[in-house]
Formats: C-alpha cells, structure tokens, sequence
DNA sequence: TATTACATACCAACCGGTCGGTTTTTTTGT
DNA sequence: ACAAAAAAACCGACCGGTTGGTATGTAATA
C-alpha cells in the first residue's frame, strides 16, 4: 500500500471517528483520546494529520459547506417556472431532514461556536446569506414572471430559509411529533400559497 | 437582615452569573469557579445551594419555561378575532428576538443538552408541543370561524412555530442581515396571507 | 445551643498537546 | 538491483493546567 493511501485512509477515520463523537457528544465533551479511540489511531497520528482539535472540527464543518454550496446550485438551476423550481424546494426540506436528522446536532455545534469564534461564525453565516440570496433572485424571476404577488424578495427568501431551518430543527428535535418529511411540505406549501398569484397553490 | 433573604439573594446571585456565563461561553466552557467569581460567591456557597452544575442548568431551564407557559397563556387568551390574534404574533417573534437576541445561545445550550439528557429533553421538547397545539387549536377556531383556509391545523402550527424559531435563531446568528424585526413580521403576514381566506391578509 | 449559610484548602480525574522513539515507505547512491 | 539513508506515518508515555466536587472549619442566625 502506498504511503498515501495510508494516510488518507487514517485521516478519512479520524474524520468519520470526529463527526460521530461530536455529533454524540458535543465538542467540549468530546476528547480527543475520544476520537483516537474511535478511529482506532493514536494521539500521535491525530496530530500528525492535524495541528489541533479545532482544526478537526473546521475541516469537517469546511466539508460540509461544500455539500451545501452544491445544493444550492442544484436548487437555482433548472429551466422550468419559478414556482415549480420552488416546490422542489419543499421536497428539498423534508430530504435535507431525513438525511440530515443524525446530523443537525453537529449543525448545532457549528452555530454554537460561531457565536464564539469569528472564524467559524463567518464560514457559517456565509452560506444562509448565500442561501437567501439565491431564493431573493428566485423569486425575483417569478414576480418579473408574473407567478408570484410582488412581495419584498428579500423578506420572502428569509421566510423560506427561515420556515426550512425551523422544520429541520423541529424534526430532529421531536421527531415524533414533528416530522418534516409529513408536514413539511404542507408547511411549505402554506408559505408558498401566500407568495403565489391569487388563489391557491398548485404544487404539482 | 434575615437568613432567609440573605439566601434568596446568594441564590438569585448564582443563577443570575450562570446565565450570563453560560451565554456567554457555553456549558461545558463554564467552570464552577467561574460563576462563583461572578456572582462574588465561594464555592462553597454555591454547592450548598446547588447539589451540581448540572441542577443550576435545570434551574435555569424551568425557569425559562415557566416565562414561556405564559407568554403562550397569552397568546391563546383574547376576545379578538383569530386573524387578529395570529397577527399579534407575527409582533411576538420580533419582540422575542429583539428581548432574547442575547438569550438565544442559552437556548441553544438547551437543545443541544436536549439531545444527550433525556430528561433535559422531555421537558424541553413539551413546550414546543403546547406551543404548536395552542396554534392548532387558535386556527381551528379560525377555520370554524371562516377567517381562515381549511388548512391542516397541526400542520399550518408547525409551520408557524417552525418559521419563528428560524426567525429567531437566524436573527441572533446574523442581525445585520437578518434581522427579524424588520423582517420577520413580513415574513409571518407571508404566511399568513396563505393561510387567511381568499386574497391578502390585513395584518390591522 | 443548634442549625443554617458561607469560606477555603484540597483532590483525583481528565484534557489538549508535546516529545522522543519506532515502524513503514520512498528516495538516493552505486 | 539493492542497501543505505532520508522521510513520512505512527505510537504511547508524559506534562502542565484545569475541572467538578469534597472535607473541614468558621461566622451568622434561630
């Protein structure tokens, strides 16, 4: 085996190992014996791979921007009308917290030490202004359209990201009794029949 | 004075340092010693009063959700009619913003103990649950009442509450962009224009 | 005097990070 | 082609410092 496959493959581990400690137990919590344990690695690879604990911790959370980025140019493509690009969205809340349910205590996390570190704060806050930027021009298009009532774009973007964070949370927090992938795109729904022109909403 | 003031009094002066400690650098971050030293409080004191840093967390917790219970006694209670009463809340997600901006790291403090302390959770999720079936019964009466659509009352709930805990979140974690107070009462009367029956919805 | 409220010194456990040494791969010299 | 040397990956004992919690004693109230 190659010297580099060997250290991806550790450092890929130690990765996995960090997300899934943290996600259990929160960063403080979480040692890095901790980490070294799970990924079945030693302190002294840890370090080797990483300069710190925090490091790990902003690699991960670099990672997961990158997932986002995608998804947001995933969202603001496609050629069809505005408001069948935004019922795409609603499907897109019920999937993010489906897949996301065992993650959204590291999202968390990430907004937990945003509020500490202005490095993490900026890395973190980019991507919703990002993500509500890109639902203003949307829905932009769809009032030039004409499909969409001529509402603030900005504060109807906010809405939508905000109405997305809060059905995620939700769900990962009660998911019993709120799950997003049943009411969540009711809930949507809802927001977009106040957006649409006149009428009710045709989500289909 | 009395020993039962001069106790009352350590005591508020703990509980008020662990908040403000906790706000500022989280659970795990805050150490004993540090509420101590803010409250101008030994140690000793402290553990005479409490038997854990744990039991000061949960007292802060109940505490909140008893300002909670009856913020939502609020809510449900008026003669008015339902449109008028939802667009009252529409103001209360600024107002609980704007007074809980400083407040919202706490919270997340909670959710985020929530996950791992199932205690923590049970009586942290149930306020969500009366919140959201205060809103549901709120729109039924509206939907009997012939204000509102015949929406999905859980649902239309779920997504108010989710849409203001998104608001709020969003606001603390970036005011000079999403500020809910300038926004979030145009993002609520968005929604409610969806859930109000036929055309817009007046939020006078 | 008895009890409650507070103060201080102390401890065992743990944590992030370091460091000297070992193993494994790669490069170099011939 | 092959050994020697260099470099990269890895190991685990160790360290200074901190933490939640305790034990023991003192001052104030009942």
């Amino acid at each position: 085996m190659t010297n580099q496959m060997r250290s991806d493959g550790t450092r890929a581990r130690i990765l996995a190992a960090a997300v899934e400690r943290f996600t259990h137990g929160g960063y403080d919590t979480t040692s890095v014996a901790d980490i070294c344990t799970a990924a079945s690695v030693s302190k002294g690879a840890f370090y080797h791979h990483f300069p710190s604990k925090q490091a790990v911790f902003i690699a991960l959370l670099e990672r997961w921007l990158d997932e986002l980025d995608e998804t947001i140019r995933n969202v603001a493509a496609g050629g069809e009308s505005v408001p069948a690009r935004l019922s795409r969205l609603a499907g897109l809340v019920g999937e993010v917290s489906e897949l996301g349910t065992g993650r959204v205590p590291m999202f968390l996390e990430f907004w937990r030490q945003a509020a500490k570190d202005p490095e993490v704060w900026r890395v973190t806050v980019e991507p919703y202004r990002r993500f509500r930027a890109a639902f203003a021009s949307l829905i932009g298009d769809g009032i030039r359209e004409g499909s969409l009532r001529a509402v603030d774009p900005d504060a109807a973007a906010l809405a939508l990201v905000s109405m997305g964070v809060g059905l995620v949370l939700q769900g990962a927090l009660d998911p019993a009794e709120a799950r997003p992938a049943d009411a969540g795109e009711h809930a949507v729904a809802l927001l977009l029949t106040g957006l649409a022109r006149g009428g009710e909403y045709d989500t289909k």
